[in-house]
RNA sequence: GGCCCCAUGGUGUAACCGGCUAACACGCAGCCCUCUCAAGGCUGAGAGCGCGGGUUCGAGUCCCGCUGGGGCUACCA
């Protein structure tokens, strides 16, 4: 038996979460649950400048929108934690102190001013940009004398320079890294806090993750992990390095190609689970990749890293689109009345009197007919509210029809006289009623469909009628008739 | 500039350790069905695998170079 999987989702609360990041959490969550190991949640907020607890709670609400629950982190503890890393100072410093000792990290007293000289100068020699360790030398006394002065210090770590450092990525095979390339890196920051490099290392440890699944942004940011890895003495994590999502210009996909956070999805009416599939897809396939509708436990039984793609992929919406409509087939109608209860309660008048079943009913009416939530408020309203105005093109094609009005009137007649109101025999009777004026079925249809909802285009007229009921169809019709073209 | 990653139709992917007429899906076009709109069914266009060299009987699949794209080069994460 090997070691338990575990892995980790570590956003830094700095903005909503992200697709990209959601795809990562995803990721993570999916080799968790198929390894039947455990997925850690923890927070990033070492940076104090741009941390807010309103985006920590936007994160998980985010990965709660998709469904992905995590084993331990903010909210469900764990024997790990905390799991904040503003939380975990005492764990820094006891690694800073052990590492001081041990002569790892030395004190660098450079200014921003002193760096950015030493930058902007090996720029235009064209060498490679790398902190020069100048102060990497200093004489103990002068050390303590200048922080005795209060002088500001930062704490970087030794790089052993000329060795070769690599390891072997899960998705991206063997790679390697020239140490004299590595910076001297900081590991404590001069307002005492740890830089990421640092903290991510020390929590990755006490974590005990056994598989570091990141963005590839992350790959030089590796080689230096490892240093701290070793120079801690502590076992090195496999790691997974997975391509990033791109906008249509293969740029990292950010806000001026649409919408980059999941809630902005959840707000155009996606439906989580297929925005779900949709990111599992995007940069993964199963074996039989002709299958693409995929249930979470498909995705569980079947996620494998080594199945993930190397290369950055586009984030298509209309591909997306078509997937959420693919989900929104598959509901049962009472299913799907559920999820859209949220967004058919912004409709006005909604739910009238309607009972579940005929809300049922139209959901699933319209279940063939939209892709996302956010439609179907767009195009059900007139169930809920009796047309005001009639669409033009639609007045248009009826005043085509000759005499639309007084053949109208003698449907209600008709309608009045019937005893139900199902589909079936309704259809029966409009049929009959257009074969014995002599008119097309169509036109029949159409002049209702207007003059019950306003529009050219809906569900079945009949199913429709249906569900409106005897008497607000017929009140709708009568009203339509005082404007109908003549 | 330096370092690193990547490269199959418009998009996402497949093609096992080299053997194809390069497959699936989205999107697109046409047709069918039809009371509208969808959905559905059928057909089709679209890559010869970034480019150039190798290796091999044979390469999208291995090697080298180039080009292109991306990422990183912070006391951000």
């Amino acid at each position: 038996m090997s070691a338990p999987v575990r892995v980790r989702f570590a956003p830094s609360p700095t903005g909503n979460l992200h697709v990209g990041g959601a795809r990562t959490a995803l990721f993570n969550w999916l080799f968790a649950r198929h390894h039947g190991g455990v997925f850690v949640l923890r927070i990033e907020d070492t940076d104090l400048e741009r941390s807010q607890a309103a985006y920590t709670q936007a994160i998980l609400d985010g990965l709660k929108w998709l469904g992905l629950d995590w084993d331990e982190g903010p909210e469900v503890g764990g024997a790990h934690g905390p799991y904040f890393q503003t939380q975990r100072e005492g764990l820094y410093r006891a690694a800073v102190e052990r590492l001081l000792a041990e002569g790892k990290l030395y004190h660098c007293f450079c200014s921003g001013e002193t760096l950015e000289a030493m930058r902007k100068d090996q720029a235009e020699r064209k060498v490679a940009i790398k902190y020069d360790g100048r102060c990497r030398g200093l004489p103990r006394e002068e050390v303590e004398r200048r922080i005795a002065a209060g002088e500001k210090f930062v704490l970087r770590l030794r790089c052993p320079d000329g060795i070769s450092v690599e390891w072997e990525d899960i998705t991206k095979g063997k790679l390697t890294f020239t140490s004299d390339l590595l910076d001297d890196l900081v590991v404590v920051k001069s307002d005492g806090m740890p830089t990421y490099n640092f903290a991510v290392v020390i929590d990755d440890v006490g974590m005990q993750i056994t598989h570091v699944i990141r963005g590839e942004d992350h790959i030089s940011n590796t080689p230096k992990q490892i240093l701290l890895y070793r120079a801690l003495e502590a076992p090195v994590p496999r790691f997974a390095h997975i391509p990033m999502i791109l906008g249509k210009d293969r740029a990292r996909l950010s806000k001026r190609h649409g919408a980059t956070s999941v809630i902005e999805y959840e707000k155009m009416g996606f439906d989580p689970e297929a925005f779900r599939n949709y990111l599992a897809l995007l940069g993964w396939s199963p074996e039989d990749h002709t299958r693409e509708i995929l249930s979470r436990e498909q995705l569980f039984a079947e996620f494998s890293l080594d199945r993930v793609s190397s290369h950055g992929a586009i984030f298509d919406l209309d591909k997306l689109t078509w997937m959420n409509a693919e989900y929104l087939k598959r509901f049962t109608p009472e299913v799907l009345l559920a999820r859209l209860r949220p967004w058919l309660a912004k409709i006005p008048g909604f739910p009238g009197g309607y009972s579940d079943a005929q809300l049922a009913k139209m959901a699933g009416l319209y279940r063939e007919r939209v892709k996302t939530y956010d439609e179907i408020v767009a195009n059900a309203g007139w169930f809920f509210s009796a047309p005001q105005e009639y669409d033009a093109k639609g007045l248009e094609k009826a005043g085509k029809i000759a005499g639309a009005r007084d053949l109208l009137g003698r449907l209600i007649g008709r309608f009045e006289a019937q005893a139900g109101f199902e589909e079936g025999p309704l259809e029966a009777l409009v049929r009959g009623f257009a074969e014995a004026e002599g008119r097309k079925f169509g036109d029949v249809v159409h002049l209702c469909r207007l003059g019950l909802s306003g529009r050219t285009a809906t569900p079945g007229l009949f199913e429709v009628m249906a569900v409106l009921g005897r008497d607000e169809s017929l009140a709708r019709l009568r009203r339509f008739l005082t404007v109908c073209p003549a």
